[in-house]
DNA sequence: GATCGTAATATGTCTGCACATAATATCGCC
DNA sequence: GGCGATATTATGTGCAGACATATTACGATC
């Protein structure tokens, strides 16, 4: 009743949870809640978008708001730089360049970059440490038509780190899985094959064209972590 | 120039990735923006705090706005019932449970979860199929506290799906890690021991008591996906 | 020169109003 | 009854103005 929209959006968010609305039932238009509030009808408008953005509540135009019938959680993960990664830890990081190549890549890889299957790519293979021990291993496909004129240097930066420090990213998506680690992670972290490893494969794409698709595998234990 | 915060947004945010407002620099005030766009502050505050909430932008009372130093990719992801998730992939899903009883959890168990290490918690092992297909192997501590007078039959509805449906949530968080599959896990899914799996540990909490801590192994190849 | 209080300032929020837009409900017509 | 044009309605967006709040910058004082 008091003050603010933070304040609204914490009461119906009471009200849901408490049931007073249940799954899939009608809330109140903004204009009533605003009344009752005391507010103006934007205020209510805030707090209700905000819980629509978390997927509480959904919300259509002369249709109304209604409480979602899927709690769907809904948790949003930073992807930090892996430098930052590191040192956000507290460790020193360095980095390593094992391969830079232009090789053809297979088919699967072309497919997912939406390129045809004859297009050579930039190969690149690096290992980042965290204090020295290996901490990812990082096989990444480049689209040499990003790289324009410019001839960037990845024994100095990592790929990653240039990309996106210089070239403009439109869309992508990311995948997370546990892989048996291949003879090339086993190589890297020094341990068995078939140890299970963190894997998280991710593509990038400008408006147009492919960017990259890279496969990060973490050390063994790594964890990732997030809250509600 | 013409229409809509989006407009706005995606004016700045070209700007952003062209450089022109490089990491770390400061970007016109609100004001000043306005009136380069022709449009009112409000709008342009709408705009350039939807790219606030993406980490593209910094922004701090009096000090003014930033491009973010280091571009945080922010994914977020769905995390939905264990049901939907399976009937998504046009699958039909089945639900078993292997034991529920009342025992004295771990002590990591107990101290996740802010509780006193000699307070039994309920023990829930279940098992979820999609398509008869073992799909995911849960390991639930449950805090009696949040059962209240209630005496849910887990062997029919999923204690997530009660869960979500009965106890409001405060907060909570989640880990993701691959694992070597345990004996348990193993049996299961019948795989060798050590095979990846992909595993969650999820707490939850309300304001003040714990509400659950779950372990929840993925059948083997199971990928999470999400989209930036 | 260091410190503390004060003024300046950019963002954060709220109000009241207006119009746009999408989806539904209704009514007239066949 | 079925169908399509039209009215209705709840949300989406925009504007202009005001005040609140967190910081920073500055200036006075010791």
């Amino acid at each position: 009743m008091s003050h603010g929209w933070e304040t609204i959006r914490a009461d119906v968010l009471r009200r849901i949870q408490t049931r007073e609305w249940g799954p899939g039932a009608m809330i109140p238009t903004e204009e009533a809640l605003a009344q009752e509030f005391g507010c103006a009808r934007a205020t209510v408008s805030r707090a209700l978008r905000d819980l629509a953005a978390t997927g509480v509540l959904e919300r259509r135009r002369k249709a109304g708001t209604r409480v979602a019938q899927s709690p769907v959680r809904r948790a949003t993960l930073d992807i930090p730089l892996i430098r930052q990664e590191v040192e956000g830890r507290g460790q020193s990081y360095s980095y390593r360049l094992l391969r830079d190549a232009v090789e053809m890549p297979p088919l699967p890889v072309s497919l997912h970059l939406r390129l045809p299957p004859e297009v050579p790519l930039r190969r690149l293979i690096c290992l980042h440490f965290a204090d020295g021990q290996p901490f990812l291993y990082e096989e990444r496909w480049l689209n040499p038509d990003v790289l324009g004129v410019q001839r960037p240097d990845f024994s100095v930066q990592s790929a990653n780190a240039w990309l996106v420090a210089n070239v403009p990213y439109a869309s992508g998506d990311i995948t997370f899985c546990a892989a048996a680690a291949t003879a090339a992670d086993a190589a890297a972290f020094a341990v068995p094959v078939g140890t299970p490893l963190f894997v998280v494969d991710r593509t990038t794409w400008t408006a147009h064209a492919a960017i990259t698709r890279v496969r990060l595998a973490y050390a063994p234990g790594y964890r990732m972590h997030t809250t509600l």
